[in-house]
DNA sequence: CCCTGGCCGCTTTTT
DNA sequence: GCGGCCAGGG
């Protein structure tokens, strides 16, 4: 029987072939909780893919002794199978399996939506449609759906809204002056903060209170966060926090509802470990403690999340958490080249705190990594335009090309001179699509419709576009709704019935009566019907032209972009479509989901966003102290350690080429600073790098200085740029001999003009172009989006 | 009630 | 350098 066995073994080894012998001992251990410490570009992705695809085809066969299930003529299957001379018949294949657990058993949490839409993509590429069942999410969304189901047990209706960052802002502001609360003694932001440890803690705010004791402004915090809570729960709103912390509370106040997810989730796996906080660790404790089958990816050199409650404690104290649990380092990296990986190590290594890893690789050397002295923010990113250019010229894409930084400012001056030199480039991050005005308007138009008790987002909207209803009668009706304790929306919508509202009442219910039509238009109407019934009513694209902002066009276009947003998710939800369920996933999404990086465009983002991602080449400018690390890190050790983290991450995304960037000034915050080299440049050893400096000061040749004034720059081309989606994307190759001398053209922002001149630069034309009443600018044709006259 | 202009302060990272 | 906030004028 043993004999049964090993070859069974050895059929999941071949079947298993493409992962390493560490990745196969992760794969293989399903029962009882396994660590995974894995290491930057190490596979994980797909360790994990495969150890679910293992969970389902084969369950435990792989340790267990059970081989009832097996015949003789499997036997030879199998040997036949292994020695290459037959493929594995699917009725054998089906008897290997000892235990195998169905799709819709395992949870699989990521840390973003595309990582999770990534897993489930692969997932399904795998196993087909079984891959469809498998809950692949973020902690936020899971959550988010437990609560949608039960969150009547904790007195939320089950199409409560979520409040991003800003809802909770102005809600918060709002408690504030409630209670006097000068923001410049105690500010927003402080008590947010506050509240949001304290949700990570699972402290209410009546614990919150009693440990405040006699401190003055804990005291205050603690009122604060009493009826911030209180109106959350009035407008049946959760915050970020609130989504994790309530599902805990769930599950600790309602013991049934924690065993139906425990016998639910048979085997949940975690991706990366390292950024989870408390609550998100108690989440996932919560659900595992029945079965035990956890296991949890992580990689404690890429914790970069400290700052918003990311505990390294999590990863660090896993095997104490979960006794018996079993570790398995995957230390060899498939991504880099060994010059990259060698110079990671030499940085990671200067930290203290660390479980301690060497990543190796069997990749070439590859090229030296190049460090590059800069005289200026501008020289800087002049350098990394011309590098890729040069790397297009000699046959790279322009999406084989990242730059990651520190700061989303950072990326003005890149795109100053991308938009200058014909880069097309994407900017992730910085000013969101949801956190636009235009979208956030329209997104609370949408949230009113669907709950009109969301009184933060019907006073967004109240007089948005301006309907003549000022803060004074808001406030007074938000008084009246307080003591009768009925809803802002119930006392705007019968007015007329109250003697302070008599003056502004025929507004407040002609803007009522707008509300409940568009609510009985949701009940029947499709969402993109609803969206344009409320852009036609609301004469919202109307007065925005009227206002003859700089920026209007682009706001248009965004709120087109947001039209297709929904006719595409329509699409991917058929009958299943309901304005909650779109209003739910946009208020958990984020840039980076919307990546693809199928489009030929230079990527920019954060190093934070990055992690995950990775770039044939990228371009690690600002590395200088006071930037990377930060100054407020400087003088603190931990803190240093974070920032080496985080250029650990960012080293590790570079496949192939790797430049890393300082300048010896840098306008930052509205003044020049000098700043050092960054202390992490000089923690890679010599021999790894080519150093270059810029050799002399030269002056701005022409066309080096933007020739539009900053303001304008923005508004035209460079926001066209950050657009979403493909649309968005700025197009280099256009054919541009089209313009010649003396024809008549328009410009978004600057009106009609002549073109005075058109010269010839690269790929693009600078054109000299006289607007009426503007003025000369001199524009590059491919960005100013001109139309002939 | 709405708009503007000036002043202030902040200035990391994200679900 | 920018955006948020306030005060003052239309």
């Amino acid at each position: 029987m043993s004999n049964m066995m090993e070859l069974r073994q050895k059929v999941l080894e071949k079947n298993f072939s493409r992962m390493n012998q560490r990745q196969q001992e992760a794969v293989f251990h399903v029962n009882g909780p396994l660590l995974i410490l894995a290491g930057a570009g190490s596979g994980k992705t797909t360790v994990l893919i495969n150890r679910i695809a293992n969970l389902i085809r084969f369950g435990n066969a792989y340790h267990s002794q059970n081989t009832a299930s097996l015949t003789e003529e499997d036997c030879a299957a199998m040997e036949a199978y292994i020695n290459g001379s037959a493929p594995l018949e699917p009725g054998t294949k089906a008897r290997l399996a000892v235990n195998p657990c169905q799709p819709w058993q395992v949870l699989a949490i990521t840390f973003t939506n595309k990582a999770a839409g990534e897993l489930k993509d692969r997932l399904e590429a795998m196993l087909g449609e079984e891959g469809r069942d498998i809950w692949a999410s973020t902690f936020h969304s899971t959550c988010a759906r437990i609560l949608r189901r039960y969150g009547d047990r904790l007195g939320f209706t089950n199409h409560f809204t979520i409040y991003d960052t800003d809802d909770s802002r102005r809600l918060m502001k709002e408690c504030q002056k409630a209670l006097n609360i000068e923001d410049k003694s105690l500010s927003y932001k402080t008590i947010l903060n506050e509240i949001s440890h304290a949700k990570d803690r699972m402290i209410s705010p009546d614990d919150y209170a009693n440990a405040a004791g006699a401190d003055f402004r804990l005291g205050l915090v603690a009122k604060a966060y009493k009826l911030y809570q209180s109106r959350l729960s009035e407008a049946d709103a959760m915050d970020f926090d609130d989504l994790l912390c309530n599902a805990v509370q769930l599950f600790l106040k309602c013991p049934d509802v924690l065993e139906y997810y425990q016998n639910r989730f048979r085997y949940i796996m975690v991706d990366e470990y390292q950024d989870t906080n408390h609550v998100q660790y108690l989440f996932v404790k919560l659900l595992a403690e029945k079965y035990k089958n956890i296991c949890v990816v992580g990689d404690d050199d890429q914790s970069i999340y400290k700052f918003r409650g990311a505990t390294i404690e999590n990863i660090m104290s896993f095997e104490k958490s979960f006794p018996g649990a079993k570790l398995v380092r995957l230390e060899q990296n498939y991504r880099s080249t060994k010059n990259i990986l060698a110079a990671a190590n030499a940085v990671i290594e200067n930290n203290l705190e660390r479980k301690g890893k060497t990543l190796w690789t069997e990749n070439p050397e590859g090229e030296k990594i190049a460090l590059h002295t800069a005289f200026s923010e501008a020289d800087e990113a002049d350098y990394i335009s011309k590098k890729i250019l040069d790397g297009v010229a000699a046959g790279k894409k322009y999406a084989d090309y990242a730059i990651l930084y520190r700061m989303n400012s950072q990326s003005n001056t890149l795109e100053k001179v991308f938009v200058k030199s014909g880069v097309p480039y994407r900017i992730i991050g910085g000013l969101r699509f949801y956190e636009r005005k235009e979208i956030k308007d329209l997104i609370a138009y949408l949230s009113v419709i669907n709950n009109p008790s969301d009184e933060i987002r019907l006073r967004r909207i109240i007089n948005q576009p301006k309907r003549s209803i000022g803060d004074k009668t808001i406030s007074q009706a938000a008084e009246i709704a307080a003591s009768i304790g009925e809803s802002l929306f119930y006392v705007i919508s019968h007015a007329d019935e109250f003697e302070p509202l008599k003056r502004t009442a025929p507004k407040l219910l002609a803007f009522a009566g707008l509300i409940n039509q568009l609510i009985s238009l949701s009940s029947t109407a499709r969402l993109n019907e609803l969206y344009q019934a409320i852009l036609m009513k609301t004469q919202y694209i109307e007065k925005l032209k009227e206002s003859e902002n700089d920026d209007a066009q682009d706001r248009i276009d965004n709120i087109n972009e947001l039209a297709s947003n929904l006719i595409q998710y329509e699409e991917n939800n058929g009958e299943d479509t309901t304005l909650e369920g779109f209003l739910e996933e946009v208020s958990l999404m984020t840039d980076i989901d919307n990546y693809d990086g199928n489009t030929d465009a230079v990527v920019m983002m954060t190093m934070h966003s990055a992690k995950g991602l990775e770039f044939p080449c990228v371009f690690l400018p600002g590395f200088e102290e006071g930037i990377f690390p930060g100054v407020q890190a400087i003088y603190t050790p931990g803190e240093v350690e974070e920032e080496r983290r985080l250029a650990y991450v960012a080293i590790t995304r570079a496949r192939e080429e790797l430049t890393i960037l300082n300048a010896e000034s840098r306008m930052i915050f509205g003044s020049t600073n000098h700043n050092k080299a960054s202390r992490f440049s000089a923690e890679i050893p010599e021999e790894l790098v080519n150093k270059s400096r810029a050799r002399e000061w030269k002056k701005p040749i022409p066309g080096t200085v933007l020739p539009v004034s900053s303001h304008e720059s923005r508004s035209a081309s460079v926001n066209a740029a950050r657009h979403f989606g493909p649309a968005g994307i700025s197009q280099p190759h256009k054919p541009t001999d089209s313009y010649r001398v003396g024809d008549s053209v328009r410009h978004k922002a600057f009106g009609a003009g002549m073109i005075l001149s058109a010269t010839p630069m690269g790929n693009d034309t600078l054109l000299e172009i006289a607007f009426d009443g503007v003025g000369t600018k001199k524009i590059m044709a491919n960005f100013a989006r001109l139309t002939k006259e």
